[in-house]
DNA sequence: GAAATATAATTGTCTTAGCAACTATTTGGG
DNA sequence: CCCAAATAGTTGCTAAGACAATTATATTTC
């Protein structure tokens, strides 16, 4: 006879994040397979686009990764030639990141696919759902900063 | 002059699901740390005390992982000695997947501590708009399967 | 202005994840 | 019944992420 109180993961807000989002990522590792660049390198990439001369540690924050796994996605990115650093005179401890002209283009050619997964989620949702998943999203993150910050 | 059009990452799911998983799963991590145990290792963990006897594709579906992953998991589960193996005389391609006295205690321990960090995340919002989220993620993680079963 | 402290980035180690290739079984069609 | 195809699990490879320790440079404070 089974009478454990079961307390299903699926109520589980950080569960459920994890496997919407490894399975939303998935979804767009697929499609981005032709232009050899992970989601996540993409990520980066993006933010770089977004802005040039950013810094690492800005980067990382933009991402939301830590500063080892952006240095490493930067490498990634330096050798396949879509970013470069350059030593900064305001302080040499830090690099400034730029995308090259093949990174912009790449940017240009994906954009549509992160958009396009995206879409797909939605999909399954109404406009006004979309909106609230999105804004409750950024909600958590902010949250959780102030919680990591304080822990 | 800068007249891009700024898409902003922050009004993507895939993108906003990611820097949140990462922050609400660093969270419940550090506090597991006493337990040495990880979150990931936790969620599959819980999915063996809540039915005994699932084998290992039972497991990665419930868990949300690919069946390497699982593989992996179940071996550090196995080592620290919170679960164990037995091979099935109905199909002996597949393992029987238990979990031990030690595993249920550390179960018991623990199942706060995942509240805990939900509750954390329900600091932010209604009870409503967590339902919502829930809902919503839901709604995602079997809409995505669907995709990409087709993609 | 020198010493202590803080900050930016990197490196090493371990876990998780995705993908492809492989082994050992089981199932199904001829 | 037997061979082909499907299935369960494992292993190897690479990327990403968490964390701690290290290096180099800046900033603060005394």
């Amino acid at each position: 006879m089974n009478n454990k109180k079961a307390y299903d993961l699926r109520r589980s807000a950080g569960f459920m994040l994890g496997t919407s989002y490894r399975k939303v990522s998935a979804l767009f590792q697929i499609r981005l397979k032709p232009f050899e660049i992970t989601p996540e390198q993409w990520s980066v990439l993006y933010q770089i686009h977004l802005e040039d001369g950013l810094i690492q540690k800005e980067i990382a924050e933009r991402a939301g990764k830590d500063r080892p796994t952006t240095t490493r996605i930067l490498d990634h990115l330096e050798q396949k030639g879509l970013a470069d650093r350059r030593t900064s005179d305001r302080d040499r401890r830090s690099f400034q990141v730029g995308i090259t002209d093949k990174g912009r283009e790449l940017i240009l050619k994906t954009l549509p696919l992160e958009m396009a997964a995206n879409e797909d989620v939605r999909g399954c949702m109404s406009e006004e759902e979309y909106d609230t998943l999105i804004r409750l999203l950024i909600r958590i993150d902010h949250h959780m900063k102030d919680i990591l910050e304080r822990e």
